[in-house]
DNA sequence: TCGTTACTGACACGACTGTATCAGTAGTGC
DNA sequence: GCACTACTGATACAGTCGTGTCAGTAACGA
């Protein structure tokens, strides 16, 4: 629908995004961007139409990095995919990315409306899709199989917090190597038993 | 080292702790908070000295929740106690405090000085030894002892930010006690192979 | 040459921020 | 009665915020 952006824009975006990647999106302002990236408040406006577009485009930004990722990945089985999702969430070089998640995660869980809306549902069931994906198809659709995603998304994101706090590489990806073996492998498929 | 805090102001520290678990921490301004409590700014000014005072206090108030947990734990096992761990935290009653707590992680993985300062970091290390404690001592000490603290650790605040995403707790109970039987029981403990 | 489009930057406005100052009040101990 | 402490709330200040306005420029097609 939207034209597709100007050079310029995007131009002015991608500084922006680098600028915002170094000092957190949540209380960025246009007046310290626009001089950071040589620009000012008015051309931001002009550009993004308001301080909320620029933020929307910078989320959307953000959000293009890790979908360009999602689709790289392999057509492979569970555990690969979850190993190479590691690969790329434990990638010094995406550290200040995965921050941003964060940050970007934790806003909106608050904020229902604005920029932030559903980005962290959204974000959980396109991850759940992915590894779903790598699941065999009898097992997918299942609550179990669902419940396996989970716990294989959840080791992941635990694992990248802890990452992202301690920056101790070393003991984290043991853990998520050690850890999804343990839930791929020995994952216990209970009859449909009942959990609370 | 500071004299105990007067009855004032841990009574208006209740009610700012009450605004910020609805509201968020990250963006708090002083006339809201006081109109809100109804107090004023100039109280608040007075009883901790400055906005980031006031802050540091929510932050602490906020950590005594997750401290006061954590004591009440049983002696037990890795799998029980990491069991009653998820039952804190899928508690719907503790679904505010848990944003919260997200809020503040992220925010300290960006802002290293003001009062996020090592939030992240020391939560992760008095979690882990939490877990740590509740391991056989002879595992306690081993990097992969280490590590199966780490991944339990990181299963339970991803599924922990999955269920602040979407609310689905069954899913994710599921998620976490499969995922947890299958990384206490199954854990392979490599003699020491490298990782990366 | 003219009009159109894309873009630029300067300025002003009202709202909001944290902080400072300070007179005033209720309570307590002497 | 007097001093002292804890607390209150009003007011003011300088700074920053997003936004609105608007004249100006460079490129380009007709």
């Amino acid at each position: 629908m939207p034209a597709e952006p100007s050079a310029r824009r995007t131009e002015l975006l991608e500084a922006a995004y680098d600028y915002v990647l170094a000092n957190g999106l949540a209380d960025i302002s246009l007046r310290p961007v626009a001089e950071a990236i040589g620009s000012s408040t008015g051309v931001l406006r002009f550009l993004f139409g308001s301080r909320d577009g620029l933020v929307i485009a910078l989320v959307e930004r953000a959000r293009a990095d890790e979908l360009a990722m999602l689709d790289r990945l392999p057509d492979s089985g569970l555990l690969s995919t979850a190993t190479a999702l590691w690969g790329w969430l434990s990638d010094p070089a995406h550290r200040m990315l995965l921050r941003l998640w964060t940050e970007s995660y934790a806003t909106s869980l608050l904020a229902e409306p604005g920029p932030w809306a559903d980005f962290a549902r959204s974000s959980v069931s396109q991850w759940l899709a992915v590894l779903a994906k790598a699941q065999p198809a009898a097992v997918r659709r299942t609550a179990d199989g669902r419940a396996q995603c989970t716990a294989v998304l959840a080791l992941l994101r635990g694992a990248m917090l802890d990452l992202l706090a301690t920056g101790d590489r070393a003991r984290t990806t043991r853990a998520v190597y050690a850890g999804l073996k343990a839930i791929t492998d020995q994952w216990s498929w209970p009859n449909d038993e009942e959990f609370s």
